[in-house]
DNA sequence: GAAGTCATGTAAAATGTTACATGATTCA
DNA sequence: TGAATCATGTAACATTTTACATGACTTC
């Protein structure tokens, strides 16, 4: 699944222009699958090569003209296809882990700074869930899928910044160096 | 950080070939930091155009020869300079999750098997991280950086499984809709 | 006057994935 | 005989990120 599945799907959900749909990949997705506008302007314009979407721009007054996309029906039966698949991926590529890795070659302080600010990174991201399901009218209003998807990354990042806080001293007191980390898996 | 980064890091714990990097990333990198052979060898080849691995061609009797490679003070120096970073990134790219924000365009068996392929995956993660740390040779043996990256892959894991155990119902259960879920972050 | 929002896009560069290509040895 | 392990690599392809390019309006 690409940019551009996702972007048909949020259009099963309304119509929308590329720079609504940046908000959307921003609000609710940002967390699980960035995209910026350099795959999203592109990932429209094929869709709509494809007849996938349909497109029509409308002039605003005082404002640059938008182009707001629909999905066709050929559009929903491409997305039905696209969501079949039983295995779908889940992905982390992560340069912090790589560098804690390698925390024998860094000095404490640096470690502590990249710790806080990984902390901090996961605070943010507990903020903008909640104010996305805040925004939503509380919570009940929102899609069963939406509702599961923003739980979910609350729960992971509220396990990665406990995670930090329980086990920081494993890289940071080099003598504490027998403790081993606190929270294992059951 | 990319690839070059990890295999230089790599070769601070010891000279290798690429085949044995490729064991390195499953065996302790593959939670978080995939690569294979196509990423690896290409990245070798760079980094001794740069000087900053040196290499050795290893005849051996009835196996193919091998190319062990050794960092080389430029190359620590390289890597202290992509290690000062106080902010590494940590990435997640999520086809599951936007499947499952998508839920109500599916049927729920669909559903069902989806999240039942993710918490197998999920324990597979767990037992080859276990196996990571009992092959290490009981885990005090572990560097710190090493024994930290594990226990967070465990921790992440299992709050997944968890996650998704606890909450299934959301996605299944159309009736239940205004339950919501029952993990949130404090 | 500066910064931010609304709004669209392109082009180049970086990066990674997949498939292909080869070939001996070992184990069941 | 077939599968797995050891061992190296290339080339095409897909995909994303980053920087560039434009321009009006609004708010501080």
């Amino acid at each position: 699944m690409d940019v551009k599945t996702v972007c048909l799907g949020m259009l099963t959900q309304g119509d929308a222009s590329g720079y609504d749909l940046k908000k959307y990949f921003e609000s609710s997705f940002g967390h699980f699958f960035a995209a910026g506008y350099g795959s999203i302007y592109p990932a429209l314009a094929a869709l709509a090569d494809q007849g996938l979407v349909s497109c029509e721009e409308v002039p605003q007054e005082r404002k640059p003209d938008r182009k707001v996309y629909s999905i066709t029906d050929q559009g929903r039966a491409e997305l039905q296809a696209a969501l079949v698949d039983p295995n779908p991926s889940h992905k982390v590529r992560s340069e912090f882990l790589a560098m804690m890795f390698f925390a024998h070659l860094l000095d404490e302080n640096h470690i502590d700074t990249v710790l806080n600010n990984r902390v901090a990174e996961c605070d943010r991201l507990l903020q903008s869930i909640k104010a996305f399901e805040e925004q939503a009218g509380g919570c009940d209003c929102l899609p069963s899928g939406a509702r599961f998807v923003a739980g979910f990354g609350k729960a992971i990042a509220s396990a990665c910044r406990h995670y930090i806080e329980e086990n920081r001293k494993v890289l940071v007191e080099r003598e504490a160096r027998d403790a081993g980390p606190k929270v294992a898996a059951g």
